[in-house]
RNA sequence: GCCGGAGUGGCGGAAUUGGCAGACGCGCAGGAUUCAAAAUCCUGAGUUCCUUACGGGGCGUGUGGGUUCGACUCCCACCUCCGGCACCA
């Protein structure tokens, strides 16, 4: 296509900026800096593919773009710069591919991609390049880890604070550990009796009592970096863990495709969850895309509902047989044939079966889950049978055993006489008669203390001690005691019961029998006042101490509690192996092992059919009393609530079709609205076969439910999300190095900000271990880079071994816009006085604050690929700069603006086949084939290479047709943010525009120019309103209508032939922002001297806008009838008079009742007619 | 399944947010220029019916209903396509 000569002009001033640093932006401070409004525009930056640039990147640097020079010259400081996100898996798979270095290609495809970019004329400040792999750029990445690892989330301040404000808010007792592990403020006891030997309240730690080692560790478990042994997604063949972001729906990798499994492996993890509500509360302060913000907010899937307590009934044999109301008096029968107790039963009871304890040392989850369905009760002078869990990181050793043994054996005096105690598979068990005045309740929790200090007194290097989890019973009969003390006294090992086996297995059994009898003949007298009071301990008790007796889930709907009639646990669930009972071990040791095995594939695949397998146990509904199975199912998720559910099939469909399949109770407790079928209904209605609250609706119900079942202490509100931490480590090579090192002797140490950055070893071999086997464990490449990972600690001198993983490719696009800012300092990785000019809105003209967003970048434009990832990583890395204090503003994207997708148009056949453009014809009202003269079916669908007819390389639109035609072309396909298929046929319709341009300005050999002396007064009107829709439509990001504009602008110049050397100049200052190159040219044709890109924007005027008369449309019943001229100034009446006398009106209205004038003043008249 | 977004000529799209549907561009047709073509300039066109013509009427924004003097725009139900999430209790 003949034209101008685009080639020439775009290298000639893309040159002409470059030299004369037109784009170049200084930073407060520097010398040639001008007091201004500031505006940061920020494209979302590139990765640099061997393929290079794609055409939908230029869609959003060329809005950006326009906007910039827009800004420019309406006098803003315009930060606008560009870089590379260097880093990642592609890279390194095309380098292992090629054998060449990961560096080495990386640098190449930079080039190329720079290369492409800077074809475009674009007005990027190139003096503030970056790439994420650049040594000097990713030495601040490793700084900011170094924060993330140095600090903790404080909850009451609810921001990151430095770890060592956590550590000085232990050591000074601020804070103290409760037997968890948790870290909580000390309260002051309300009552004496609460405070243990050590001035603590019961169950509560001194952090200074705890060894350095369990010190260190516990200060790690709040780290918001930190390392964590959980199920991971692995993927062998790629060698690496991958984020939960990075796997496909169909469980494979994103990147390559292979299988995913799930694996406990230690990691990295950023504790991103402690950040939910601010990230969710903070989508309020910025002006995004609301569908953006939606896609942030299920992400994050916030829900709210309520946790309830399910207590277990029978799993080791021992089943109930008949049930009452409530689990607290529930009666029970059991059998029992054991003929080797060493002394005979002081009950009887019916024993019917067989036996429940086989012969041989019983082990203490048989214990645990018998103790389980005995009655907790406080009764008055009793003797109790007490069973605590020691919650420490290891198994006991043996003298360790026999420590905690002689702990629980020497706690007494005066408060409690212990007659016996044993330790057995990290399980305490003490028989135990609190003194009077004492309450069991108390002594429980002073035990558990006292047991702790003392154990982890003398614990060297092992994680904190704990007892947890208590389970006590009643044992009342004295002359039972008696004979347990002979037992004990005649026993050669004194009290220690060191015999286990025997000695055990008789205490127990007795225990037991003698506790059943206490309660029957208990609940067969007590009073109702009593039987209240006993339930209130209860429920007070399983608050303190945590409860292992119990099932907890989480439900969004309590309201249906009455209709859960089975409950599920996930196969990774704990409880799980403890429930099944002997029965049932088999099928559920299989079903929970091949869901191990299961890849995500192989999970999800399996959706339409839902697996489980009985566990045998039961568990109580704690609203109807009734005993409900419980099942083991993979359709429930250990990661997502607490791995447990009730089971509502009647108002939930995955229950529902899980109870049809295996034949399980369907009770309906909603009813839907008339003619709607309860079976499987999901929505809110009214409770019905729930007792004392039918007739509530379900919201009503929800509040209701959830505040009585927490005074019972059976449950309480619950808040859960589906954010997890981050995972951060990748088994890789191409990434940022950890900024740590493993020592024998101090554990985990990270590197000194000043030893940064760590730079990735040079290595020949940087290929990672690839894998089919699900269980290959990671073989992380720098693992082979002998001299680099072996180092000294930091800490103590000694030896110590590098990480070895590195970091994602998320870590280096977290913080890039705050890089640029001040792009080469070396002290920091942003000057403070830079960041706050540029990420906060501020500047003297009164209009700043009209392209300004209140805080952060000003505009951030980029795909929606991104909604959920990259902008929610980048969120939470900020935030913590923040609270950290090192940026001022708490978002760090005022305005955000997604561009739509661009689709390629492939022609296809009957067949499906993609057809090449050269042997399509157009002609006719459908294409078809050239040759076979077949009707082609047009199809709009991603770019690939694939569809010959689709793909689009820029490199090749711009030696066509030049950077301005390609920059305007997808400008003016449609709205930025649609998706809009890329039509090489429409391209050159918007070159044949700047080709009028050039004419109108330039002439060519065939016409003169239109200059001519004097304004020509019908442009100037078309001008002015030119003018006003631009400048509206560019801040509105509305290109295409704006693009529309000119080119009618420019239809109405040649309709005029001829405008004025100023009126063109005004013009072309317009057109600049879109197609800079001929506009310069031009500019400097009609006597510019210099660029045109700091000119002030052309003003309008408003009055010369004005029409002198106006068009009025008329309807008659909403048709329209006729079009009349009414001067600009016409009131109402002479409207009226106007339309009434033209003459089709007039014909419309004759001989009908006018009901109804319509009058829009300069807008429209309608009459209504009968 | 759930959550978003979108359906307007042969095509990409426009419509001041309830007031002239189809701006602008592509493609198409006709004309001018040319020996011819390209390029360029001008003109035409949603569709259908009546009319030789000039003109004029009907129908038209995915489908069906509703609100309104008036609906591409608001409300209800449905269909199709695109994007995201997906056994999240």
């Amino acid at each position: 296509m003949a034209g101008y000569d685009f080639t020439a002009i775009e290298k000639k001033w893309q040159d002409y900026w470059e030299q004369a640093g037109t784009f170049r932006q200084p930073n407060p401070g520097e010398k040639d800096f001008v007091e201004a409004p500031k505006l940061y525009v920020l494209d979302m930056f590139p990765y640099p593919s061997g393929v290079g640039l794609h055409v939908g990147h230029p869609e959003g640097y060329t809005a950006t773009d326009i906007l910039c020079r827009f800004a420019r010259m309406n006098g803003y400081n315009v930060l606008h710069p560009m870089g590379y996100d260097s880093f990642g898996l592609p890279a390194e798979q095309y380098a292992v591919e090629h054998g060449v270095h990961p560096r080495e290609t990386t640098a190449r495809n930079i080039a190329n991609i720079e290369r492409q970019i800077r074809m475009f004329g674009f007005s990027y400040d190139w003096s503030r390049r970056l790439a994420t792999t650049d040594p000097e750029y990713y030495r601040w990445t490793q700084w900011i880890f170094l924060k993330l690892y140095n600090s903790w989330f404080d909850p009451e301040a609810q921001a990151a604070r430095p770890i060592a404000d956590l550590e000085r808010k232990l050591l000074s007792g601020q804070l103290v550990v409760d037997m968890n592990g948790g870290v909580v403020p000390a309260v002051a006891a309300r009552r004496i009796a609460d405070i243990d030997l050590y001035g603590l309240q019961v169950g509560q730690m001194k952090f200074s009592e705890l060894e350095s080692d369990q010190q260190r560790r516990l200060l790690d478990e709040y780290r918001l970096a930190y390392i964590s042994e959980a199920p991971v997604n692995w993927c062998p063949m790629l060698g690496t863990v991958l984020a939960n972001e990075e796997v496909t729906n169909e469980g494979k990798s994103d990147r390559g495709n292979f299988p995913v499994y799930r694996r406990a492996m230690k990691q990295w993890m950023l504790r991103i969850t402690a950040y939910t509500e601010r990230l969710l509360e903070d989508l309020e302060k910025v002006d995004w895309p609301e569908p953006i913000k939606i896609m942030q907010r299920n992400w994050i899937g916030k829900s709210v509902g309520a946790e309830v307590k399910f207590e277990i009934l029978g799993s080791t044999g021992v089943s109930p047989v008949s049930s009452g109301v409530s689990p607290v008096t529930s009666s029970f029968k059991y059998y029992c044939d054991d003929s080797t107790r060493p002394f005979p039963p002081l009950v009887s009871l019916s024993f019917e079966g067989k036996n429940p304890y086989p012969p041989g040392e019983p082990s203490s989850p048989d214990l645990i889950a018998a103790a389980r369905n005995l009655p907790h009760l406080e009764i008055p002078g009793a003797t109790y049978f007490v069973t605590f869990h020691c919650a420490g990181q290891e198994m006991l050793s043996e003298p360790e055993r026999d420590m905690v043994m002689n702990a629980c054996l020497h706690w007494h005096g005066s408060k409690c006489c212990v007659y016996a105690a044993t330790v057995l598979d990290n399980h305490v068990h003490m028989i135990v008669r609190p003194l009077e005045g004492e309450s069991m309740d108390r002594l429980t929790h002073s035990i558990k203390s006292f047991t702790a200090h003392e154990i982890n007194k003398s614990r060297a290097r092992k994680g904190p001690f704990w007892l947890e989890e208590s389970f006590d019973h009643i044992i009342r009969d004295e002359r039972w005691l008696s004979d347990f003390t002979k037992y004990i006294c005649d026993n050669p090992v004194k009290r220690g019961l060191t015999s286990r086996a025997d000695a055990y297995k008789w205490l127990w059994i007795n225990a037991e029998e003698l506790l059943i009898r206490d309660s029957a003949a208990h609940f067969g007298h007590e009073s109702e006042e009593y039987r209240r009071d006993a339930c209130d301990t209860q429920s007070n008790r399983r608050d303190a101490c945590g409860t292992q007796e119990s099932i907890v889930v989480y439900t969004t709907r309590p309201d249906t509690l009455f209709g859960a009639t089975y409950m599920v646990l996930a196969p990774e669930h704990e409880m799980v192996g403890d429930l099944t009972t002997r029965e049932q071990a088999e099928a559920v040791k299989a079903y929970v092992a091949a869901a191990a095995n299961k890849s995500e594939l192989e999970r999800t695949a399996e959706t339409k059919e839902k697996t489980g397998v009985f566990t045998g146990a039961h568990a109580i509904n704690p609203v109807t009393g009734q005993p409900i199975p419980i099942w083991v199912a993979d359709y429930v998720m250990m990661g997502y609530g607490t791995g447990a559910i009730m089971a509502v099939p009647a108002h939930d469909t995955r229950d529902f079709e899980f109870a049809t399949k295996f034949n399980l109770p369907i009770v309906q407790v909603v009813q839907p609205p008339e003619g709607v079928d309860w079976h499987g209904y999901v929505d809110d209605g009214i409770a019905v076969n729930s007792g004392p609250y039918d007739g509530l609706p379900t919201a009503e119900f929800k509040e209701k439910i959830t505040a009585d079942l927490a005074a019972k202490g059976l449950g309480k509100r619950a808040v859960n999300y589906k954010l997890r931490d981050w995972l951060f480590s990748r088994q890789r090579y191409w990434g940022e190095p950890f900024p740590i090192v493993h020592c024998e002797r101090c554990g985990v140490v990270p590197l000194p900000e000043s030893s940064l950055p760590l730079t990735l070893p040079d290595m020949d071999d940087f290929t990672p271990a690839s894998s089919s086997d699900p269980d290959a464990l990671p073989a992380p490449p720098l693992g082979k880079a002998g001299d680099w990972v072996n180092t000294v600690c930091p800490s103590c001198g000694g030896a110590a071994k590098r990480e070895l993983n590195t970091m994602p490719q998320w870590a280096g696009s977290c913080w890039y816009y705050l890089r640029y800012l001040d792009p080469q300092n070396s002290h920091r990785f942003c000057d403070e006085k830079i960041e706050k000019y540029w990420m906060n809105p501020g500047g003297k003209r009164h209009d700043a604050a009209r392209l300004q967003s209140p805080m952060g970048t000003d505009l951030y434009v980029g795909g929606a690929e991104h909604a959920v990832l990259h902008l929610l990583y980048s969120r939470f890395w900020h935030k913590v700069l923040f609270d950290l204090g090192y940026v001022s503003t708490a978002e760090p994207f005022g305005k955000l603006f997604n561009q739509g997708m661009i689709l390629g148009i492939a022609y296809r056949d009957g067949r499906g086949v993609a057809i090449p453009l050269e042997s399509i014809d157009f002609t006719g009202d459908k294409p078809v084939h050239k040759e076979t003269r077949e009707p082609l079916i047009t199809s709009v669908e991603k770019m690939s290479k694939s569809l010959k007819t689709s793909a689009v390389n820029p490199d090749d639109v711009i030696a066509q047709y030049g950077a301005d035609t390609f920059r305007l072309y997808e400008m003016f396909m449609g709205p930025l943010e649609a998706s809009k298929p890329w039509n090489t046929r429409d391209v050159p319709g918007v070159h044949r525009f700047l080709n009028r341009v050039w004419r109108m300005i330039a002439g060519d050999e065939e016409r003169p120019a239109m200059i001519a002396g004097q304004d020509n007064p019908e442009v100037e009107r078309s001008l002015n309103r030119l003018t006003r829709k631009v400048g509206e439509d560019i801040v509105a990001m509305k290109f295409n209508t704006a693009i529309a504009a000119m080119m009618e602008f420019v239809n109405t110049v040649y309709k005029a032939a001829s405008l004025s050397a100023g009126q063109a100049r005004r013009f072309l200052l317009l057109l600049a922002p879109f197609a800079p190159h001929i506009c310069e040219e031009l500019w400097r044709q009609l006597g510019g001297d210099k660029s045109l890109a700091r000119e002030p924007w052309p003003q309008y005027d408003e009055a010369s806008i004005a029409e002198e008369s106006i068009e009025l449309p008329v309807q008659v019943n909403g048709k329209l009838r006729a079009r009349v001229q009414v001067p600009a100034g016409a009131d109402e009446a002479a409207m009226l008079q106007a339309a009434m006398t033209e003459p089709k009106v007039a014909a419309a209205l004759e001989g009908k009742t006018l009901v109804k004038k319509i009058v829009v003043p300069l807008k429209l008249i309608n009459f209504v007619v009968k």
